[in-house]
DNA sequence: CGTCTCCAGGTTTTT
DNA sequence: CCTGGAGACG
């Protein structure tokens, strides 16, 4: 399909100021793609060009179809997300700072564990406290969205003290990765300049999302050649301190900007594009456009309200089962799509009842579930000797006989000498008064020998760095522990032993593919905290599988069938977002959107007349926003049996066929 | 002093 | 269902 003119003149663009205003469906990851693989023919160097994006798969999407369209190795061309990108800046030049280069990236998960332990060390009284309120807080605070107030001061010496944690422990979280790199470029010009000199040509794709810091980050290091691509209407992640407002600072510091507007929709009947058309122009807040499509009217929406959830799983089910025989569709052409990850697991169990092969993105990540963390702990203590938080996850997992009280007393001297656990256990065992038992000082000999040992070995640099971590598993019994630990749920120990199998062979798999340049330690660890669970599925497995995933999750993703689900007032638009604030409604309503554009023939959405919540079974009205699409649209879908007698008989029928021919 | 067991709570969306 | 924490037990 040839470029349309549009697309044709943002393709080949590639000097100045550039704003992409590019609806949904309308070929933005083409162009973006194709406008990268212009500038190779032009023969700019890889090395110049910057493209960053939103998600990991976003950045591997785009990587892959390069590669494609070219035929060439791309070991110099950036491609990665603002926080990958931030990681790179840090591992070279954190040391202005004064992190060490080995630092560690804590996750949500590490950082709420901090915050515990700070305030405990503060002498806060830990219950009552809302951690994940209070790391919102802080979060919104680093990124300068929030600012201190009479109404949460109180949290001031917390804040700071778990800023100064971080630091002691050689540690960042998130947020750092994007503040940090500013702080480097505002207080080290040259460093600065360093990264303008390199990249000539940047480009921002979902710029609608960015964070006004991500947007000074890439605006440090742009000198002329910008193109940042986004659609405002698309815009769901302003929790995060995305503001498509970016949108107008951009124009307003770039003045000489061409804009450039693509408004055909590719991708989409008439149908659901009207559908998608008619709910968003409730918003005010918008630019106003019209998006088109040539595609023909299409099937209408079907509007199904089942009973509870699980009736729900069992439509979407077997609507799939019935759509593949009556339509010849595969697995892959399916995308289910939820609000919350909670919502998963009725579908799930739907899905395997009917043997519907399925991957789920998003969820729990991966790298969240306890068997994994707990390794990573070991190779993150093993890199970084101060991450005082993975050392507490693993000094006494699995169990080596270093209990609360001897941890309460190393605890004590790191306190009182301001230095990390691991700085306080070596003092503790050196000296030759100690307030630990001869037991307790033997135990810690052996955790220190055992890390030192695993140091040597892990970072002793040449191939192979699954094989080492294998041997680390083996070491430290971990296997035995989870037996041990799940005897009494077998199943749950298999699992758990899987994972560590995946995790394993992720390792490896990384470590041979060409891409990969430094195959060491530390390069590993800095990668892996920002991937997500489906950022380690095979790109194979995944087109013979049905895509249950949240809607934040589907964002610049397309699928013939689409199922949206729970679209329920108090889902869509979520409850607690609603509670926050009024301007939420508005991105409730383009997170809708989104989802309503994934479709390309056909769009079901139901919506449960009860749901289980925690333990209560709650009635529920469909979501508002369904009465914005207008009525002509929409066909109620009635109940029905799986599978009609007809169509069995049409599929055996075309089964048959097969067979003759 | 460390380990085991039982119980409550769940957290919107992601890097 | 699964995790983390508190309190009992050895």
């Amino acid at each position: 399909m040839r470029l349309n003119e549009q697309q044709d003149k943002a393709v080949k663009t590639i000097e100045g100021a550039l704003l992409i205003i590019a609806g949904a469906g309308s070929g933005k990851t083409r162009v973006i793609t194709n406008r990268i693989v212009h500038m190779l023919e032009m023969g700019i160097p890889q090395s110049q060009i910057l493209a960053l994006t939103f998600t990991n798969k976003a950045a591997k999407e785009m990587q892959e179809r390069i590669r494609e369209l070219t035929g060439k190795k791309l070991q110099n061309l950036s491609i990665s997300t603002f926080h990958a990108f931030g990681v790179k800046i840090l591992r070279q030049d954190i040391e202005t700072l004064g992190w060490r280069e080995n630092f560690s990236i804590y996750d949500e998960v590490d950082k709420n564990q901090l915050i515990k332990e700070t305030a405990r060390e503060l002498g806060l009284k830990t219950e009552g406290l809302d951690i994940y309120k209070i790391a919102n807080l802080f979060s919104n605070i680093k990124i300068g969205r929030w600012t201190w107030e009479a109404s949460n001061d109180a949290y001031k010496q917390l804040y700071d003290e778990v800023e100064a944690g971080l630091k002691l422990y050689n540690a960042v979280d998130f947020d750092d990765l994007i503040t940090l790199p500013l702080r480097i470029f505002q207080e080290f010009p040259e460093v600065k300049e360093k990264y303008r000199e390199r990249y000539k040509y940047i480009m921002v794709d979902e710029f609608q999302d960015t964070s006004i810091q991500q947007y000074h980050l890439m605006k440090a290091i742009a000198d002329q050649n910008v193109a940042v691509v986004g659609d405002d209407d698309q815009s769901i992640y302003s929790w995060r301190g995305a503001n498509y407002e970016n949108i107008l600072m951009f124009e307003r510091d770039f003045p000489n900007v061409m804009e450039i507007r693509l408004e055909q929709n590719y991708r989409s009947t008439e149908t659901i594009l009207a559908a998608a058309n008619g709910v968003i122009s409730h918003n005010t807040n918008r630019k106003d456009k019209s998006l088109w499509s040539g595609n023909g009217s299409g099937k209408p929406i079907e509007v199904y309200m089942p009973e509870d959830e699980h009736d729900e799983a069992s439509f979407i089910a077997e609507m799939i089962q019935s759509l593949r025989m009556s339509e010849g569709r595969k697995f892959g052409d399916f995308g289910v799509l939820i609000r919350a990850n909670t919502m998963t697991r009725a579908i799930e169990e739907a899905f395997l009842a009917e043997n519907i092969p399925h991957s789920i993105s998003g969820g729990t990540s991966f790298f969240q579930r306890k068997e994994i963390k707990d390794i990573i702990s070991y190779l993150r203590l093993i890199s970084n000797h101060d991450d005082d938080i993975n050392l507490l996850r693993i000094i006494n997992t699995p169990r080596r006989g270093i209990g609360k009280k001897t941890i309460e007393q190393i605890s004590a001297i790191s306190t009182s000498q301001k230095c990390s656990l691991w700085t306080s256990i070596n003092a503790l065992i050196a000296a030759s008064e100690s307030p630990l038992s001869d037991r307790a000082k033997a135990d810690l000999v052996e955790f220190v020998e055992l890390i030192g040992k695993q140091r040597s070995l892990l970072l002793s640099g040449g191939k192979g760095l699954s094989k080492k971590v294998r041997a680390m598993v083996d070491e430290i019994n971990y296997m035995d522990y989870l037996m041990a630990e799940y005897q009494k749920n077998e199943k749950a120990a298999r699992f758990k032993f899987l994972n560590i199998e995946h995790l394993l062979s992720g390792i490896d798999s990384w470590e041979n593919n060409p891409d990969t340049f430094d195959s060491g330690l530390y390069a590993y660890l800095n990668r892996i905290t920002l991937l997500s669970r489906d950022d380690m599925e095979d790109e194979e497995g995944l087109l013979g599988k049905v895509n249950l995933m949240t809607i934040h999750a589907s964002k610049g993703l397309e699928f013939p069938v689409v199922f949206i689900a729970g679209a329920e007032d108090g889902l869509i638009p979520h409850a607690r977002s609603v509670e926050e604030g009024d301007g939420n409604i508005e991105e409730e309503r383009r997170l809708f959107y989104v989802a309503i554009t994934r479709a390309q023939d056909k769009l079901f959405i139901s919506s449960c007349r009860r749901r289980r919540k925690m333990q209560t079974v709650v009635e529920c009205t469909p979501s508002p926003f369904l009465d914005e699409i207008p009525e002509n649209l929409v066909s109620y879908h009635e109940p029905k049996g799986a599978i009609s007698d007809a169509e069995a008989i049409d599929f055996l029928a075309k089964m048959k066929n097969r067979f003759v021919m």
